[in-house]
DNA sequence: CATAGGATCGCCT
DNA sequence: GGCGATCCTATGT
């Protein structure tokens, strides 16, 4: 079987975040359980974060917390949280340590480990909404707060790899983040990345 | 210590 | 399209 290429933390300690989450499209994203089974998806969607300047940023103004402090980490750092108390959101921490820029994962298409996304989901049958929108898509991968603050490596079991093909930049969408009404003129910023087409992409 | 609210989802109408 | 679920986090006293 062919195997893809690991995507190094270099990728992610690069200082536009906004560029990062549209070259992460048709990545793949996997996840191994304990029993060496891999759980795996083509990232279909994403939004950036960029750090202090930006409204809709937990780390906006600096905010430096004990639940934002994994966002000051090195590249390719996870930061996971949860979200109205039910749903874990799935980050990539992308610049330099001491600069809280991430990635949020958004959405999925699935590729390995259907039967245990099913499960974990607590579906029947696989549909395009099996990993689509951050909560369904971190939950089908069996991502949780015990995740939050490791990097991504086949060490810790989730990492990150490249694409065979890569997506035509035809292909990507850009607008508006989705949930951040909160962050004024910030909430307009197309920073919400998607491949067109793709069912299973969150919203139209 | 107490409390309000959140980068959402799925069920109900 | 409206709304309840559900609990961590941040903030204020």
């Amino acid at each position: 079987m062919l195997t893809n290429s690991l995507l190094s933390n270099s990728f992610f300690n690069r200082t536009n975040v906004v560029q990062i989450a549209r070259e992460l499209l048709g990545h793949i994203l996997v996840c191994q359980n304990s029993a060496g089974i891999r759980s795996s998806g083509i990232i279909v969607e994403t939004e950036a974060y960029n750090g202090i300047t930006d409204k809709a940023s937990h780390a906006y103004g600096g905010r430096h917390t004990n639940r934002t402090s994994t966002l000051y980490q090195s590249a390719g750092t996870s930061y996971v949280y949860l979200c109205y108390g039910i749903h874990h959101l799935f980050n990539i921490v992308t610049n330099a340590v001491g600069i809280p820029h991430a990635v949020l994962i958004r959405a999925l298409q699935p590729v390995e480990g259907i039967d245990l996304m099913l499960e974990r989901r607590n579906l029947a049958m696989p549909s395009a909404n099996l990993a689509r929108g951050p909560g369904s898509a971190a939950k089908a991968m069996g991502i949780n707060l015990k995740q939050n603050g490791l990097s991504l490596s086949k060490q810790n079991n989730i990492w990150i790899e490249r694409p065979l093909n890569t997506v035509d930049s035809k292909n990507i969408c850009a607008g508006p983040r989705i949930g951040v009404n909160y962050a004024a003129e910030d909430a307009l910023l197309p920073y919400r990345f998607w491949i067109k087409g793709n069912a299973c992409v969150s919203k139209k």
